[in-house]
RNA sequence: GGGAGAUUAGCUCAGCUGGUUCAGAGCAUCUGCCUUACAAGCAGAGGGUCACUGGUUCGAACCCAGUAUCUCCCACCA
């Protein structure tokens, strides 16, 4: 037979994955037998295709129930995929306009047809995509967040909450995306820093209640520009600084502060809008702050929060001069249909031109912006479909605060309750068509119902009315569609149908799931609301763990986007090195709330280590068993087992702790280090020579567990290599293999410190033939003076075999000519007769003598101080005192070892 | 503007409630090896005043205060 020097993932990965789908290994049911361990997907856009975000998530979350699987429990991991209706219907939009299509001209009917065509063409292209990556889901469950079900329940959670006084319907300030066309949400918002202008325009006084000239100059001292500028000296003005000119036809006020001695004189005067000359009354408010700017500020209600607040304490009317994609209405009067940063422009070039321009300034300012779209948010009235959040946020930081549900790292905890407790209502409507539509239906005069279907809407609507005659024709449901996250926030109890079906044995038995896996950009969109919904319809949290992976950047620290071209394509890394030499590299440096710096280094590493297993996996098979040898490896045997078992426990503390790349890295260093570099080194026969049964058995026996430990990581080749090493029955895969169980080995801790004691006598041999240049097989032997003989007579065969020894002797002197090194208290010499230099020996050995004095000394002065020897704790102390009866002891063979030179 | 976290070898990170390591790991680097499992490898080695300044303590990378730099989150001063 032979096996392939090099493992080739390619050959292996589609046949195992389709023979685990067909064995029917990720299909999870409720079985009271079993402890349920289940994981929802933090579901991908459906239109979406697979970067390396979604592989370092999914990584996680497949190593996670892979390991669960084999824990024996039912392990359920479900698929699915959002609709996403912002960022989908945008792509259908931009699609459509290619073709030559303008969303304006269809109707809903119409465009939901494309949209859903579109759909079913590519959506969903990532969940194959996760396929290859070796995700481990019960595809049976795949979900789609508006499917008939899915949106069912959407709907009837809508219902409740209106029906409990959650939702309701109002105008309000709402951040407006122009170019999306609809409102989005606080959390939708992101805030860029920028420098903006500051535009100080003169808006001239009318009827001001004392125009004497001392004030008129009173107000000029405010403004020392005024004085230079050929302004009507008959007049009296007024400078009020703002960013956005274009909005001065919506003013309906100009604010200024009471106690503001500059503008005393206005108080019940009136202003005139420049260039538009309308009047608007000077209002007094302590809100406008005297510092900023020139301490009088335009009132826009229609177009700015503080100003729309300002408007109603004084009961100020309201002025829209927006269209919805963010140009000018007529109500503008001037600049009409021109888009908003147009009229600025255009705005600023009049003003100047007619001298009402005072002067523009630079300024730090910070820009909201759309997170989905781009565009600058515009602050709107409108009226939105909103849910308080006050009741429902209350319980879902109790759940976080008290660790029912633990954020991994912990760190965010604190993120997490500053949102908590400063939380808004949630704007949940958005003026878009791909989506859940709101089931509320308006009834002739206005007033509205709230139902599952026009059907029912219709009852309710005769019943509202008393009206019997009322018809189907009569009823208009609300126009907007639902945000999202209104769906997906429901996911972990949806996708088990609790919500048509509440007390069905899935939910009961799955919900609340163990762990999600998830991006720390969406704790409050999705996992914060989650945890709200969960609580408020089962009572229950809907997982136990929230482990949030970092942003892969590129190795710049870039953040990896199309845009910038810096991210590698998943399915080709896949092709490259190797579904499971991908996972294994991505995991190696990435600890939860961690950046991953990617580079392409990593994945070599993690396809390297595939074939360093691979290898391993090959050297066992090559050997031929001689059934008449005895037992010949009893040390190495004992010493892996006992190695195997400490680090079994070390392996399960870090997995509980979620320490991902800590519990990789200490397989890794467990398969390369002890088992490859030391325990294969040492029972490996002879060239051509046959093996001891025994031992062969005790190395496979080994070499299957390991590849169990490693199956969560590396599935694929574990899988390949399980089914080579021996005959297997149908159900028997390393896939549903159980996880080994960390045993205590008597006398474990004793058997490491005894084989780690000979194996650096076998680097210090070894580094004495790197330093001398002796090769590697040169036969040498080595002499030592020592009082623990038992140590060399046990590890005699092991250390000979590793360190290419002949012979190891005891003596009681130096024997002449050898090159010494130290450890442990023992000196060992390697005679070298005729190759070394006597001389060069002796500098070696005189620094280290002075080097054991200095340390000797320094020991000492510590047991010396008195302090130190009254307040150390007893074990301290007795260490110290160790490490002076060692150094001594160092100091006397090296002492000796010079006088033999 | 408010808050949180970080700063340990060239890089990415461990280092639990101060005392077996005042320093670990992987990668990278250097030296020597194609030693029939693996050159995607083997053997060995070098490399850090634990950001800076003070303080507490017999003793600090670890505790305290301040300084600097970085990252993230939140934020309605035009």
């Amino acid at each position: 037979m032979s096996i392939a020097k090099t493992y080739n993932p390619a050959d292996v990965e589609t046949k195992w994955y389709q023979r685990w789908q067909e064995e029917g290994f990720f299909k999870a049911k409720a079985n009271q037998l079993k402890t349920p361990y289940s994981v929802v997907i933090p579901p991908p856009n459906v239109t979406g295709v697979l970067h390396m975000g979604h592989m370092l998530n999914n990584t996680i979350q497949d190593v996670l129930v892979r390991r669960a699987r084999m824990q024996g429990k039912e392990a359920c991991w479900v698929p699915g995929t959002d609709h996403a209706s912002i960022a989908t219907e945008a792509k259908v939009v931009a699609l459509l306009k290619e073709k030559g299509i303008e969303k304006k001209s269809l109707t809903r009917e119409q465009f939901l047809e494309y949209a859903w065509e579109w759909k079913e063409k590519y959506g969903g292209i990532i969940l194959e995509q996760l396929k290859k990556l070796g995700a481990s889901c019960d595809w049976d469950r795949t979900r789609f967040t508006m499917e008939p079900e899915l949106t069912e329940a959407v709907l009837r959670v809508f219902l409740d909450l209106h029906q409990k006084g959650l939702i309701y319907r109002g105008i309000r300030m709402v951040n407006w995306d122009p170019q999306g066309g609809t409102a989005v949400s606080d959390e939708e918002v992101i805030a860029k820093d920028t420098m903006a202008k500051m535009y100080h325009l003169r808006y001239e006084v009318v009827g001001a209640a004392s125009s004497q000239p001392q004030a008129a100059s009173a107000a000029a001292e405010g403004n020392s520009q005024n004085e230079s500028l050929p302004l009507a000296a008959d007049r009296l003005w007024l400078t009020v600084a703002t960013s956005r000119p274009e909005t001065i036809m919506a003013d309906v006020a100009v604010a200024v502060n009471p106690n503001d001695p500059r503008y005393t004189h206005l108080h019940g005067a009136k202003v005139r809008i420049p260039l538009l000359g309308r009047e608007i009354p000077v209002i007094l408010d302590e809100y406008v702050s005297i510092e900023f700017g020139t301490g009088a500020l335009k009132v826009t209600p229609a177009h700015d929060l503080n100003d729309y607040e300002l408007g109603l304490k004084h009961n100020l009317p309201v002025i829209d001069i927006l269209n919805n994609d963010g140009s000018l209405n007529e109500k503008a009067e001037l600049y009409v249909g021109q888009d908003r940063f147009a009229a600025r422009r255009s705005i600023v070039k009049d003003l100047d031109a007619a001298n009402l321009l005072d002067k523009v300034e630079e300024y730090a300012s910070v820009l909201q912006t759309s997170e989905r779209t781009g565009a600058v948010i515009e602050p709107r009235l409108s009226l939105q479909w909103f849910l308080k959040m006050e009741h429902l946020a209350k319980p879902a930081l109790a759940a976080v605060e008290s660790d029912e549900i633990k954020l991994h790292p912990p760190k965010f905890k604190n993120m997490y309750r500053a949102w908590m407790e400063n939380v808004h209502d949630w704007c949940i409507s958005r003026q878009l068509w791909w989506g859940q539509r709101i089931p509320a239906y308006y009834l002739p005069d206005g007033s509205y119902v709230v139902a599952l279907n026009a059907e029912e809407a219709l009852k309710l609507a005769r019943e509202k009315s008393s009206n019997p005659e009322l018809q189907l024709t009569d009823l208009r449901q609300d126009e907007d569609v639902l945000d999202t996250w209104f769906s997906s926030w429901l996911w972990p109890i949806s996708v088990f149908d609790g919500f048509k079906d509440p007390d069905n044995a899935d939910v009961n038995y799955f919900y609340p799931t163990n762990d999600l896996v998830t991006a720390p950009e969406i704790l409050f969109f999705w996992v914060a609301r989650m945890i709200m919904a969960g609580l408020e319809y089962r009572r229950e949290v809907p997982f136990r763990n929230v482990y949030l992976t970092g942003i892969v950047r590129d190795d710049q620290g870039r953040k990896m986007s199309k845009q910038l071209g810096n991210s590698p394509d998943p399915l080709d890394l896949i092709a490259q090195y190797g579904a499971d030499g991908v996972r294994t590299g991505m995991l190696f440096s990435s600890p939860a709330g961690n950046d991953l710096l990617y580079d392409v280094k990593l994945v070599e590493q993690g396809r390297n280590f595939t074939n360093k297993l691979w290898n391993a996996f090959r050297l066992t098979q090559g050997w031929e068993v001689d059934a008449s040898l005895p037992f010949a490896n009893a040390r190495a045997v004992e010493w892996f087992s006992a190695k195997l078992h400490t680090t079994l426990a070390e392996l399960d503390e870090h997995f509980d702790k979620f320490r991902m790349s800590d519990a990789l890295m200490t397989i890794y260093k467990l398969v390369w280090d002890d088992f490859c570099s030391f325990y294969l080194e040492m029972v490996k026969p002879a060239y051509q020579a046959p093996i001891d049964p025994e031992t062969l058995q005790y190395t496979t026996n080994f070499l299957e567990t390991l590849l169990k430990l490693l199956h969560p990581f590396m599935p694929f080749i574990t899988e390949e290599i399980w089914h080579e090493l021996a005959e297997r029955g149908p159900k028997e895969y390393v896939c549903v293999a159980a996880w080994p169980k960390a045993q205590s080995v008597s006398g474990g801790v004793e058997l490491l410190a005894r084989m780690e004691k000979a194996l650096e006598i076998v680097a210090g041999v070894r580094n004495i033939r790197n330093q001398k240049g002796l090769g590697p097989n040169k036969p040498l032997t080595l002499a030592a003076k020592t009082d623990d003989a038992t140590l060399l007579q046990d590890y005699d065969g092991i250390i000979r075999k590793l360190a290419a020894l002949s012979e190891i002797s005891l003596v009681e002197t130096a024997p002449a000519a050898s090159v010494s090194f130290v450890t442990g208290g023992t000196e060992y010499f390697v005679p070298l007769e005729g190759q070394i230099d006597l001389g060069a020996e002796k500098v070696r050995l005189e620094k280290e003598l002075e080097y054991a004095i200095g340390f000797r000394d320094s020991v000492q002065k510590k047991l010396s101080n008195e302090k130190f020897v009254l307040n150390a704790k007893l074990e301290v102390l007795e260490r110290e005192q160790q490490k002076l009866a060692d150094a001594e002891a160092k100091i006397a063979t090296l002492q000796q070892s010079l006088n033999s030179l």
